[in-house]
DNA sequence: TGTACATCAGTGAACGCGCGTTCACTGATGTAC
DNA sequence: TGTACATCAGTGAACGCGCGTTCACTGATGTAC
């Protein structure tokens, strides 16, 4: 990973980047061995520097995953955009890939995954944090109020309960059987296929026959 | 917690009951800091005895985690089983219960539920393990059969994808909204209720329609 | 352009702590006869 | 029913280890004039 450690060049006796770099050994560490198995002297050593530097950056090691999370949600977030990518070319498509963006984060990133979802960093008290969270929610909101808008007024559902859904149903089958960790359960066909089957069913349930 | 400590009578020089009494140290351990708040020390203590004294018991930390995992699982067959009833009163209105049952469990044992999907339990190196969660599993599996049988024969869905479409809700759900523990998120309606009209939702767009 | 100084981001040694694990041991229990 | 003995399930002391955290410190950087 080319943002890991200083990437060739010698530093001297300031490490330019060591907020940084505290990140990505934290990431490292976490795809290793379980968001339980990083420490901060651990990260301090896999940066290179000593083991009292890490504090002129973060508190203490909650603060430092708690950022870790943090920054998990903002790459979810651009990452679910992505896959919405607008409606285009089609709001049914576009959910699709919406679906297949989740499921990638989950498989690419799962230090990021399982800070975000299962770390226990306590949201309650970082509001930061809890509102990164929400906008990640908000794409997948917004997916669904342009799907509605396709149907009759009368006849749309709730897009909150709809929202919650298909959040439900991506995160189910991404920490079941997609993530990217020793967690992953066998399945007899990839999940973007069991997602996608699961959305149309949905849908079609909804009354969004059409596509 | 009447399971926990010796329950009042004095212990002589044996336990008589220490494996079960490190489980259920292990339990309110992993309930209070999560599955990575525990230590084989803390256990021993909890359970009023040396901290050599686990060893006769258990190879190491890791085989306390595996096997808390796999009484959970049974567990949690058991209570899939009871919600689930034979298919009783009708198979729509058991899977509704089967599905309260698993959030349910989320939420009233959050330290098994941390144990068997959260803890990195290697289920492949468990044989045992492994066959207990899919026991777990086919609860919901045989579920999806009963309800698939009210359907005409042609019309029928494959019940492996339809059952882990459920599961994929139900867990979802259960994970980000129903859970016991710190990492339960709000929101505006039951875990209940939301589940109970995703389902609905689901079996409709299976064709399911008439209950 | 040079110099003085404040501030910043590191060092490295030290501390107390709790954990995991081992060891020789011992008290309690069960069983053969 | 009693006794001898094997086995089992604990003790408690000890060890090495790595962690988190603190401290006075120092080298590097930026800025005012």
């Amino acid at each position: 990973m080319a943002w890991t450690k200083d990437s060739g060049k010698r530093r001297g006796y300031h490490h330019g980047n060591l907020r940084e770099a505290l990140i990505a050994a934290a990431l490292d560490l976490i795809a290793d061995k379980g968001p339980a198995g990083f420490t901060f002297a651990e990260a301090a050593r896999a940066a290179g520097v000593s083991p009292a530097a890490p504090y002129r950056h973060f508190r203490d090691r909650d603060a430092l995953m708690a950022d870790v999370a943090l920054r998990g949600f903002e790459h979810f977030t651009e990452a679910l955009e992505q896959g919405w990518d607008n409606g285009k070319p089609h709001p049914y498509r576009a959910l699709e890939n919406l679906g297949r963006a989740y499921l990638a984060f989950a498989r690419n990133e799962p230090a990021y995954y399982a800070a975000m979802f299962e770390a226990q960093v306590p949201r309650d008290s970082n509001q930061e944090l809890s509102r990164a969270s929400d906008r990640s929610f908000s794409i997948l909101r917004q997916a669904c109020e342009a799907l509605c808008a396709l149907m009759p007024a009368e006849k749309r559902p709730p897009t909150l309960m709809m929202s919650l859904h298909i959040w439900a149903m991506s995160h189910g089958i991404a920490s079941l059987f997609a993530r990217g960790d020793s967690a992953r359960r066998k399945l007899p066909m990839t999940p973007e296929d069991l997602l996608e089957a699961g959305l149309l069913l949905y849908l079609r349930g909804l009354g969004l026959e059409g596509l």
